[in-house]
DNA sequence: TATTCGCGGGG
DNA sequence: GTGTACGCGAATA
């Protein structure tokens, strides 16, 4: 019987732990397997144990061993291995070791985390148990149950179908326009979406409401009662949704505990979906599912401008989303059967398009390769925590050559709250000044995985690092620590590192054949391997690591360094190339000649020569050609780049790095105008031209010819627009909108849109909706969108080919600013009769007569009447100032 | 120029 | 569950 791990845990039955395996067979039916015999141990150091421990109930025996302490080369110790009963005692026993002057290690494993890592078992890995005895119990829900005596872990690259389960809540808060609170407010509907499909339905839509193909209930926990017997029915493995992590199951939880319904939805039916909060998170555990969150592994996997599932769908899967205001939930919850109707397909599409980018996007591939890669459970990787994941697999790497882990917090390695002056010391990789300028023909040299090159290369490792100063073979490296050399120990970590990068190597070369789906698993697999031997420099420079070693991120950055260094050296003085950029492990040289074939010639021929003369398995590659390129400042660059693509044929590409063209409270202008620009300078390398295209862009906007959506900023209103203390753009337009007593305000939740009008007032005060500002007609402060949206972004490019502000703005061939506006007032004024500021000589009420020195700030004067602004043209109703 | 503050996603 | 530890841009000192 073999099957695909997805979750491990373990249950104290009769006094004894009993791990439990829940995955799938090949078939797709859900299994649960059932282990024991398997009890937890940790090390400890020092004098007397037995004697420190006797009488200690929960100990079941204490073994004399000797282990290797990893940090430091030394030879093996003596160490006590400590058995327990329980893994619920552990904490007990370690803090009663520790509080007598004890050294621990490895005594906050995860019991699960231990038995895996002695078994070889991961997660996603598969299972072949050999004498699976079915076996019958209450305490789990699973079409497969067995008991295992003997297993094995086997080699399959395909993975059991699984099945999945999006759902999504739609709550209504108690007052209209607050977020709802789920102390009080019921969950009003859910819907679910299956795959495969659930007793022949695709979804499933509840809610205590009835209404046309919605299963009704009469209260919010009957409804709830139903949402957990349909998961356990469906045997979803995957659940789903957008942000249900953050949101829909923390709100469901809670109001489970209110409505007393046992949240009981894992695959353990006595273990309680748990959901923990710390640092403002929460964490959700459920029992031998997935929780496979669409939002948190998009904002993880890509960089956007926004993560709202409307704008994320459409950006993503090109699915435009009909959308409900967040504001007009409650509105719609409680209106006409036409309206609930509406809700409820908002509600259900939620669910769908959550299923829809977790699938179509291939959203857990990558987890499940880092999972099957490091060994950790698919969940735990989902969660975050890059240490957990490299710490899990180094414990497994160093227990099979006979070292121990230390324990956090023990032995020093920890610092109380975090040793931040030791980790300001950590110097990064080198960044050369780059040479100022738009550069012809760069070809750009970078190292292959120069971290773990180095690592491998110098033998860098705990196991290798020569504490004080003992007398062995050792190199020392540029900060002054001492590596023993490999003749003398070859560290794990090189070790371990040779073997990933062997293995990515064979796997990329499995790629070139096979079907797609292979290919595309196999991809992710040489991804994963990446990811993890790139994160090991960091483990070691982190400071909460267990195994936290300045010495050797400092040493990997100084040898970094020192590589860099002498490869720009050769490059100049051997080679006779300007290098015009580098940054950590890349240099970026200028050639003469302009052709592509003879550039990447020399490329070949630099990579070739130089690796010849680096140390150990350094290797400097040839990546591509920058047709073109321009460096602003450090870390920050452009380039028009050429690389062979697969077919051997040249693609070109535009690279920028450390440049934004969407950013958040950048208008769409922005970064259009930031886009072209680039283009003209890198493609054409027409600076004139690129003056002028800003230019006229700025005519444009002088001259209202820039539609409105171009120009508008948006952001969310999180709370009541009273509760923000400082004056906010998006929060004074509701104010605004209030103030004209409209009908359809904005609420908590919402976003909005807006434009920065001219005016007298400060900059977040002339925020105006953009309907608002197309209806009345009202003038946009060109002003603000030349000096806050284009010029601060363009103003750096534009520098770097040596052209200044006052060039762009001055009085060019084209036309002045200051004359630009001018005209553009002038003919506003006579299209308008709207008047000058400078022209105004009174401003009174319409209706009342009653006369202002400045205008009442509404726009309205006491009496409700209109103000009128007068000049010598006679009275306007708007104003327009510089 | 460094440090603290506030917010995202969700209804 | 033998626990954990956001990330970034804007505002402010």
């Amino acid at each position: 019987m073999e099957f695909q791990v997805l979750d491990v845990d373990y249950k104290m039955v009769n006094d004894k732990p009993v791990l439990r395996l829940f995955g799938k067979d090949a078939e797709g039916k859900s299994v649960c397997g059932f282990y024991e015999g398997f009890l937890p141990y940790f090390y400890a150091v020092g004098e007397d144990i037995e004697g420190k421990l006797e009488g200690n109930p929960f100990v079941v025996k204490i073994e004399k061993t000797k282990r290797t302490l990893p940090v430091g080369y030394q030879e093996p110790i003596e160490v006590y291995k400590i058995t327990l009963r329980d893994p619920g005692k552990t904490v007990e026993t370690r803090e009663a070791l520790k509080s007598m002057g004890v050294d621990t290690y490895e005594a906050d494993v995860l019991f699960k985390y231990r038995w895996m890592n002695d078994s070889n078992v991961g997660g996603m890995k598969w299972v072949s148990a050999k004498d699976g005895s079915n076996i019958s119990t209450d305490s789990v829900s699973a079409q497969k149950m067995i008991q295992i005596k003997k297993f094995d872990v086997i080699e399959k690259y395909e993975d059991a179908p699984l099945r999945y389960l999006a759902f999504d809540i739609e709550t209504v808060g108690a007052t209209e326009g607050m977020m709802p609170d789920p102390e009080s407010d019921p969950v009003a509907m859910i819907s679910l979406v299956f795959e495969p499909e659930y007793r022949g339905m695709k979804s499933m839509l509840l809610s205590t409401r009835p209404g046309d193909g919605i299963d009704s209930f009469s209260s919010e926990k009957e409804m709830l009662e139903k949402f957990v017997e349909v998961i356990k029915e469906h045997d979803s493995d995957v659940l789903s949704g957008f942000n249900i992590v953050g949101y829909d199951l923390p709100y469901i939880l809670k109001r489970m505990e209110k409505t007393k319904v046992r949240p009981a939805f894992g695959r353990c039916k006595d273990k309680r979906v748990r959901d923990d909060l710390f640092a403002g998170r929460h964490r959700i555990s459920i029992t031998g599912r997935l929780i496979a969150d669409s939002f948190s592994m998009i904002k993880k996997g890509w960089n956007l401008k926004r993560y709202g599932l409307d704008f994320v769908a459409k950006e993503l899967i090109g699915e435009e989303k009909k959308d409900v205001k967040k504001s007009e939930i409650g509105k719609f919850w409680n209106g006409s059967q036409e309206q609930y109707k509406t809700l409820a397909d908002y509600c259900l599409q939620d669910s769908r398009l959550a299923m829809k980018l977790l699938l179509k996007l291939n959203l857990l591939d990558k987890y499940v390769a880092l999972a099957k890669i490091s060994g950790s459970l698919v969940n735990d990787i989902l969660e975050g925590g890059e240490t957990q994941r490299i710490e899990n697999y180094f414990l497994r790497e160093f227990n099979k050559e006979g070292y121990v882990i230390p324990s956090k917090g023990s032995n020093g390695n920890v610092s109380e709250n975090g040793n931040d002056d030791e980790s300001k010391d950590l110097k990064g990789g080198f960044v050369i000044e780059p040479k100022k300028g738009l550069h012809e023909m760069v070809l750009v040299m970078d190292f292959k995985s120069m971290y773990p090159s180095l690592i491998r290369t110098f033998n860098i490792c705990p196991t290798t690092l020569v504490l004080g100063d003992g007398n062995v073979d050792s190199v020392t490296t540029p900060n002054g620590s001492r590596f023993v050399k490999k003749e003398v120990r070859h560290g794990i970590i090189p070790r371990i590192l040779e073997n990933l990068m062997k293995e990515r190597t064979k796997v990329k070369k499995q790629m070139k054949s096979g079907d797609e789906k292979l290919k595309k698993a196999l991809d992710m697999k040489q991804l994963a391997i990446k990811v993890m031997a790139n994160a090991f420099y960091g483990y070691f420079g982190y400071h909460r690591a267990k195994i936290h070693s300045i010495d050797i991120a400092s040493s990997v950055t100084a040898l970094g360094r020192q590589t860099i260094h002498d490869t720009v050296n050769a490059m100049e003085k051997e080679f006779g190339y300007e290098v015009v950029y580098g940054d950590t492990d890349s240099v970026m040289i200028k050639i003469p000649s302009d052709k592509l074939e003879d550039a990447e010639k020399i490329g070949k021929e630099v990579s070739r020569k130089m690796t010849e003369k680096l140390p150990g398995v350094m290797e400097l590659e040839f990546e591509k050609i920058f047709k073109r390129f321009l460096p602003l400042t450090k870390k920050r660059y452009m380039g028009w780049s050429m690389e062979r693509g697969k077919e051997g044929e040249w693609k070109e590409g535009m690279v920028m790095k450390g440049i934004e063209t969407v950013r958040r409270d950048w208008c769409e202008l922005t970064g259009d105008t930031m886009k072209d620009i680039i283009e003209i300078i890198l493609k054409k390398n027409n600076v004139k031209e690129a003056v002028t295209h800003f230019k006229e862009v700025v005519k444009d906007l002088l001259e209202g010819k820039i539609g409105i959506d171009k120009l508008t900023i948006t952001k969310t209103i999180t709370k009541k627009p009273e509760a923000y203390a400082g004056v906010q753009p998006h929060v004074e337009v509701i104010k605004k909108m209030k103030q004209r007593g409209e009908m359809e305000i904005p609420g908590t939740g919402d976003r909005i849109g807006y434009v920065i009008v001219k005016g007298m007032d400060l900059l977040s005060k002339r925020a105006e909706d953009p309907g608002y500002v197309q209806e009345k007609g009202l003038q946009l402060d060109s002003r603000y969108y030349i000096d806050n949206q284009l010029l601060p972004p363009l103003e750096r490019i534009f520098n770097a080919i040596g052209v200044t502000k006052e060039e762009l703005l001055g009085l060019g061939k084209q036309i002045g600013l200051a004359e630009a506006i001018n005209n553009h007032h002038r003919k506003q004024n006579e299209a308008k009769m709207t008047v000058n500021l400078n022209e105004v000589n009174g401003i009174l009420c319409s209706k009342c007569n009653k006369s202002y020195k400045m205008a009442p700030l509404i726009g309205k004067c006491d009496c409700g009447g209109s103000v009128l602004f007068s000049s010598e043209k006679g009275p306007a109703e708007t104003v327009i100032t510089h």
